[in-house]
DNA sequence: ACCGGGTAAGTTTTT
DNA sequence: CTTACCCGGT
């Protein structure tokens, strides 16, 4: 049972053999860590510690998944099933689920996410009458959020004159008292923001020893991954509960912190041999994963960062190919230079979509990505952005469900009280949410109270009003006896979300209506799910923290075969074959908020850093020197990160750029803006003419609301502008690309990619297509 | 109370 | 280009 210690290098042998005592493991990428934590648990356990007294904080649930499954089939499943492991958030969820009722909190507490958090602070202010362009909610929940992360609570807050003064001199005296505002109603509605986890997990374990002793005990092994980007609040509780067994193992890489601006304190890592007594170091500097030429460059890179560990990754690998730049005219051009070398590739090469990932600063840089990928037929899948939970009508369910489970939840309550529309509008909420907060009770409370209090309510939205009461309550008493997929299944329908969307008819409608589909039968999966496992009761609350705690990386993997396209932060701790990082501009990345100080943009450079280390074979890196942001065209520059890698290592598939502009010519055009200054005719080096440029779709729209005679709704199959390639809009199906045209007159027919996903084949006498453009 | 349109403003990265 | 908010009409 114990050969697969062979399986690895002296290096990570040793970490592994290590049993008691702090020990750190400073792991350069691709070093093999995961490898590392996986075993030193599963040799744990096979040295007869009892799994459950192994806490694991691992940085995605999916990683902890696939550890989970790894370690399992080395020490056996039943044994496996007793450990702990997961992200911060989602462990500690689970134990103030025990025992956060000692801090007054219901063991059903809603978990608020970041819109529910902004929400409820716009409306504190608005309920403070202060000026919403001063205070600004999204600033504001920032700032609360770096507070609670430094462990700054409001009483704290108001004995520290120096933070006080700060907030007053930024014109914004009155943030304390939003900071309490915001505590208070989060706590009557019995509900946590993502911080709260941390740092009620710290107040739980400073306020209540006996609480403290009963981890300590329980977790005699604990082990962090990428201890690197760990907050002030969670260096906290690691420290507490490792206190009594100094058992602490820490794996990470000060090269790859990314998280500051959540908190993330590289000093964890840098003074831990300061924080524990005796601690051991490890160091995994042998790179498995990329080649010579990569690991090469990439220490060139990371070289110019001055505050770091000393450590050197080297690799035995294949030298392998340059890393290849490439310059394009616009974005749009950089999307199709990609696509066009991806399939490039994968068919001289004969590879799988799946192992290539495009990778960017911001999300919004994956739409130029996406529509060049799919005029290719190349199937890809992205990560992070607006994930499927956040979708409106994904809310809405959610929202109802969270309501039966807690009708404290406030945020809740105030999407759906009056969605569908059932007659209770702002006016109504704006009196029950004063009385409220003069009773010192939630919204709810007062709703089933109307009739004893004296509100200035007029009878008929009384009604309305205890009709809702009664319906949540009925959905209550039903969660009692039934699981929860039935009860989601019957409030989508009696709440009439289902009907709301069907009846308006238009194909958004419908993608909703199938997005709720699609949320019912993940609630029914999960149902099951939750059978086989031992801790877990499969309750509507498990599932609502499974979601609200779910990261984009841990959705569905669909073992289909997809080209990856997701941000830098998300690709961490990942790898393919061939990356391609685009967007490698000044002002874009690094970012233009980040180059204000030194730190910012060292750690801009780590992010690149870990962006190229991710790469096995090749990396591409692209930039463009126009593009569109906020639907504008704007000059760009290459970024400064492709002069630090050294010459050796790079291939300039395009000459080196040295500025030519042609951006006002375009501006000209349709904006009728003209700098005379930069109106000058240059020829462009690459052969690429200035593409003459198609008003945009929002233009087109005003043309077609000024001229209705413009738009026909009609095709006929001799309609000379339906070609391939062409975008159709489709009076049910929504707007798609024309992939292929067959078949002869009666017979026309058009395979369609449309939006929201599905292909099409339809026959071009019926379809009620209209073209868009050619 | 609701809906539509218009405007203004902000846009990094995530649990 | 998106989203939040405000105002006017029904």
């Amino acid at each position: 049972m114990e050969n697969f210690l062979e399986e690895l290098n002296d290096a990570q042998r040793a970490p592994v053999l290590h049993k008691d005592g702090p020990l750190m493991v400073i792991a350069g990428a691709g070093s093999g860590k995961t490898r590392v934590l996986t075993f030193r648990i599963a040799h744990l356990m096979g040295q007869g510690v009892d799994a459950f007294n192994i806490l694991a904080l691992t940085f995605t649930n999916k990683a902890a998944r696939e550890m989970k499954k790894r370690i399992a089939t080395i020490a056996g499943s039943s044994e496996t099933k007793n450990l702990w492991m997961g992200t911060f958030h989602s462990v500690f969820a689970k134990l103030l689920r025990y025992d956060g009722d000692k801090l007054g909190y219901p063991s059903n507490f809603t978990i608020y996410d970041t819109q529910d958090s902004q929400r409820l602070i716009a409306s504190i202010i608005k309920e403070m009458g202060l000026d919403k362009d001063i205070y600004k909610y999204k600033q504001i929940q920032n700032r609360i959020s770096s507070y609670k992360n430094s462990l700054i609570t409001v009483k704290a807050y108001f004995q520290n004159p120096e933070l006080m003064e700060a907030d007053a001199m930024s014109k914004r005296p009155r943030l304390g008292e939003i900071y309490q505002n915001y505590v208070d109603r989060c706590f009557k509605a019995g509900a946590m923001d993502f911080d709260d986890l941390l740092l009620r997990t710290n107040e739980l374990l400073t306020r209540f020893p006996e609480v403290l002793m009963k981890y300590q005990d329980r977790f005699r092994y604990i082990l962090v991954d990428e201890y690197q980007d760990t907050n002030h609040s969670q260096y906290l509780i690691v420290k507490a509960l490792s206190d009594r067994y100094q058992n602490i193992c820490v794996v990470g890489d000060d090269a790859q912190s990314i998280y500051s601006f959540r908190g993330a304190n590289i000093s964890n890592i840098l003074n831990f041999q300061k924080d524990y007594d005796d601690v051991a170091v490890y160091r995994l500097e042998q790179n498995y994963r990329s080649t010579k030429n990569i690991v090469n460059a990439a220490n060139s890179i990371i070289a110019k960062n001055k505050n770091q560990l000393e450590k050197v990754v080297w690799t035995s690998n294949d030298e392998g190919n340059k890393i290849k730049i490439h310059r394009s005219v616009t974005d749009a051009e950089e999307g199709r230079y990609v696509a066009g070398s991806i399939f490039e590739n994968k068919m001289q090469l004969q590879l799988q979509n799946g192992e290539f990932a495009v990778l960017y600063r911001t999300n919004s840089q994956s739409r130029a990505i996406e529509d060049a990928l799919r005029k290719r037929d190349i199937p890809y899948r992205i990560y992070g952005g607006l994930s499927f939970y956040q979708r409106k009508e994904i809310k809405d369910v959610l929202a109802y469900l969270r309501l039966i489970v807690n009708p404290k939840d406030e945020e809740a309550l105030k999407r759906v009280i009056n969605f569908p529309a059932r007659g209770i509008g702002q006016t109504t909420v704006d009196k029950l949410t004063v009385a409220a907060n003069h009773y010192g009770r939630s919204i709810f409370e007062v709703m089933e109270h109307l009739k004893k209090l004296e509100l200035n309510i007029n009878a008929g939205t009384k009604r309305k009003l205890e009709d809702f009461v009664t319906m949540i309550k009925s959905f209550q008493i039903m969660n009692e006896g039934t699981d929860a997929f039935t009860l989601a299944e019957h409030v989508s329908k009696k709440t009439g979300l289902l009907l709301e969307f069907k009846k308006d008819g238009t194909p958004e409608g419908i993608a909703r209506m199938e997005n709720i589909e699609e949320l019912l039968n993940g609630v029914k999966d999960f149902v099951e799910g939750q059978k086989e496992l031992v801790d877990a009761t499969g309750s509507l609350t498990e599932f609502l923290e499974d979601v609200a705690l779910a990261t984009d990386m841990d959705a569905d993997t669909g073992d289909d075969d997809r080209v990856a396209l997701m941000t830098i932060h998300l690709a961490k701790g990942l790898e393919f074959p061939y990356v391609y990082i685009v967007g490698m501009e000044e002002d874009l990345f690094p970012s233009a908020m980040s180059m204000n100080t030194r730190s910012e943009l060292e750690e801009e450079r780590r992010l690149f850093y870990v962006a190229l280390t991710r790469a096995e074979k090749q990396a591409f890196l692209t930039y463009t020197q126009n593009r569109y942001r906020w639907g504008k065209l704007i000059d760009a520059e290459p970024s400064r990160f492709l002069e630090e890698i050294e010459e050796q290592y790079v291939e300039n598939l395009t000459p080196v750029s040295d500025g030519y502009r042609f951006k006002s010519m375009i501006n000209a055009d349709i904006f009728g803006e003209v700098d005379k200054s930069k109106l000058r005719q240059v020829k462009p080096q690459n052969g690429t003419p200035p593409s003459v440029k198609k008003p945009n779709e929002n233009q087109l729209r005003k043309l077609r609301k000024l001229k209705p005679g413009i738009s026909s709704t009609t095709t006929n199959t001799m309609d000379p502008n339906l070609v391939e390639g062409c975008t159709v809009n489709h009076t049910r199906f929504g707007r798609g690309k024309v992939l292929k045209i067959e078949g002869v007159g009666n017979d026309k027919k058009a395979e369609i990619q449309f939006e929201r996903g599905d292909i099409k084949k339809l026959l071009l006498r019926f379809a009620k297509l209209e073209v868009i453009d050619g």
